[in-house]
DNA sequence: CCAAGTTGTCTATGATACTAGACAACTTGA
DNA sequence: TCAAGTTGTCTAGTATCATAGACAACTTGG
């Protein structure tokens, strides 16, 4: 690996490195607590300097995924939450049956206008009145995804405070007469996490995250609120029951 | 954004503007056809040199994503293959009901030992003879994902040679007497895509990818295959189903 | 205690990324 | 035809990335 062998990808070496460790702790093939190989022998499976390795080993122990020992090694140190999609989920449940403790978070609620493609969703026509709630999901004080959520204005006013009370979108939905709710068909992609939500999620430039687009419905099938959510790719896996 | 601002993220400034301009296209902010604002507009936007913005229009316009004119502006040209998963999902199907042509192709056959992992996964004991299956799965000529493919070597003896000729999973376990079989519990993450695979998949280094577990089942719940797809995110969104 | 192997830190050098400014070539609409 | 706005192409300077080598500081096992 070579600098021309990258060019024009537009990512450092050292990134490459770290992100080809990171994928092998996510992959198993280093479990929490392993000691990872020597630097040496890392750059010459990667044939780079030593000082690249370095780097990359450098913003691991930043991110808190790996831990260096003086004179001894590097020791790998964390894990993923496991991430069921059901039509009933729940993130405190979730994120408890984890044996973390979950947080909800308001960044900002604001009022806002369906574009053609909300109303679609929602059900309403374009330009309708909507609530706008921005807001992010921890568990154990590690962010874990930031979402956007959509509900109209007229059937839940003042949704923003009543989320900034609660938060919590289930007992926001209780507040206003929903007992149960379940969600339709779920996007998911992924894609490169952008300067906002990096800073949101404590997360590098550069790295990548699980993109959801999912709209709730109640048990009529009418639909309730739609979600546009950026989870840290590297602190979530997906689970898909059949 | 300045140089500080990036500053060990690993990420070059001009990626940064692609992945934002090629993520307002995913968002649907920009749609097939639509004229992006000029350079000097996205450069202000980003608070960036407008040769950079002219670097990441360049890579945009290499991966055929947008068009350039002369004189006139930067058109986008993309869009995203719809993979919906199904405990029932055959590529061939999902690409065909895009109205495009599916291809499957081998890229190496080998035999291997099953880590305790895989045999877990399988139903086998740990080291028991594997047949790995190494292939590729593109949407006219466009490639889609690389998948690693384990199968029992003593229930599928020569399943290497049998998808080589077969080019699809769904035949192969055919010619094994499977009539049907089904997908069980899959795991989705993301993650950076690495050389190998950027290679195979026509990606450029850095660029994120779609990683799925799964195992696949017959009717009767005993364990078939079990596979490690990697997906270019850039060109699918999957659809979970409720 | 010693030797081998590990991580930590320093200096130095060439290649690349980003910024900056200027101007050419072309398209569009008035 | 003309002016404004667009993309294309030069030249330069500064900061960062990656490589290279040497040595210090520390841990582990014999």
């Amino acid at each position: 690996m070579s600098m021309q062998d990258t060019a024009s990808s537009g990512v450092a070496l050292w990134r490459l490195v770290a992100d080809g460790i990171e994928r092998g702790i996510a992959d198993g093939r280093f479990v929490a607590g392993d000691k990872l190989p020597g630097e040496m022998e890392i750059a010459e499976t990667y044939r780079v300097n030593r000082h690249t390795v370095r780097r990359a080993l450098a913003a691991l122990a930043e991110r808190g995924i790996v831990r260096a020992e003086r004179g001894s090694g590097t020791y790998v140190e964390a894990q993923k939450l496991a991430y069921p999609l059901r039509s009933r989920t729940r993130f405190s449940e979730i994120v408890g049956a984890d044996g973390r403790e979950p947080h909800g978070r308001l960044i900002e609620a604001s009022d806002d206008a369906a574009t053609r493609e909300l109303a679609r969703e929602l059900g309403l026509k374009a330009g309708a009145p909507l609530v706008r709630i921005e807001a992010m999901r921890l568990a154990d004080r590690t962010p874990i995804c930031v979402s956007t959520t959509w509900l109209s204005a007229e059937l839940f006013p003042g949704a923003g405070n009543v989320f900034a009370a609660t938060r919590s979108m289930t007992k926001l939905l209780e507040h206003y007469g929903v007992r149960d709710y379940r969600r339709g068909a779920t996007r998911i992609t992924a894609g490169i996490v952008d300067a906002t939500d990096a800073a949101r999620l404590d997360l590098a430039l550069g790295r990548p995250i699980l993109v959801v687009d999912a709209t709730d419905h109640d048990l009529d099938g009418k639909p309730l609120v739609t979600k546009h959510s950026r989870f840290a790719a590297e602190r979530v896996e997906f689970l898909v029951e059949s």
